[in-house]
DNA sequence: ACTGGCTCCTGAGGGC
DNA sequence: TGCCCTCAGGAGCCAG
């Protein structure tokens, strides 16, 4: 389930493949993803050359001097960079074509991914436009994360997975980022002093680092445009480790449900 | 203005 | 071996 560390090692690796590329064609063999991919992406990306490879959230987006793709992995969205007679497997749904032979190729099985086209600035997209803070970026900072939470009684969790405070965060580095501030998942998010959104905001920022630095976590199949899988797995504190032992303190690992997810914290270590 | 719940989808895994 | 059930989740959307 790609989240940012993910969606960031997937751009760094396609980025020095098709940037200054030209893309040739644009295949869609299934037009049905989360929203239908728009006709103008197969119709104006072909003859544009790649100029940038950009990462906005869990979105990528290629510029063009005709506009940029925006690209969403979802659930289980893969990007691979292959060459052009690699051949088809089940669930991908595009390739785009580039005039050096390789194609860059979406796979998709639970199709809650998107690929869209837009001639404008997509970072003023609809669906990019109301972002909140990029966690890796100076602009996160306790008092912002503070400030926003005031007055509201959701639970810090869903507080780090609501995209229009702060972005990137999937349920995985939730998890793990609430254990490294040792603060429970459940605690509402407006009851939260600045004193441990200051810890909150360093955790996030070490938690998501650390994870970019093992090119992502892979559980099940995430991997990266070549092919290789991230290895944060290895160093996962609380995430899906139900009845283990907590790696710090020993307690076991206890799971509930925050907002219909799996949600794991330590009961010794969180408060 | 918030908040919680529903929804899309496929594949893995468990029980029988 | 096969079938059925449950679970996994990003994030838009909507009702209360």
């Amino acid at each position: 389930m790609p989240e940012l560390p993910e969606v960031e090692t997937i751009r760094r690796c396609i980025a020095p493949e098709i940037v200054g590329q030209t893309v040739t064609n644009v295949i869609v063999r299934n037009a049905s993803l989360r929203w239908p991919v728009p006709t103008d992406l197969a119709r104006c990306l072909p003859t544009q050359k790649i100029i940038s490879v950009e990462r906005r959230a869990k979105y990528l987006l290629l510029r063009t001097d005709a506009g940029s793709a925006i690209i969403h992995l979802g659930m289980s969205g893969k990007l691979l960079v292959c060459r052009q007679n690699k051949a088809v497997e089940k669930h991908d749904h595009l390739d785009l074509v580039f005039a050096n032979g390789k194609i860059l190729r979406f796979n998709d099985p639970r199709r809650f991914g998107c690929a869209l086209w837009t001639s404008d600035d997509p970072t003023q997209h609809p669906l990019l436009a109301t972002l909140g803070k990029e966690p890796l970026e100076d602009g996160l900072t306790a008092e912002y994360l503070f400030h926003q939470s005031r007055g509201r009684s959701l639970k810090i969790k869903e507080f780090l997975m609501n995209s229009r405070i702060i972005v990137g965060i999937g349920n995985i580095y939730a998890n793990e980022s609430l254990f490294a501030a040792g603060i429970h998942p459940g605690r509402a998010a407006g009851r939260i002093s600045l004193k441990r959104y200051e810890r909150l905001k360093a955790a996030i920022k070490e938690v998501l680092t650390n994870a970019l630095r093992q090119g992502g976590t892979t559980l099940r199949d995430f991997c990266d445009a070549a092919g290789n899988p991230g290895h944060f797995q290895l160093q996962l504190m609380v995430y899906n480790r139900a009845g283990e032992s907590c790696r710090s303190c020993g307690s076991l690992i206890q799971q509930i449900r925050i907002g219909q997810r799996s949600t794991y914290f330590c009961k010794k270590c969180q408060r």
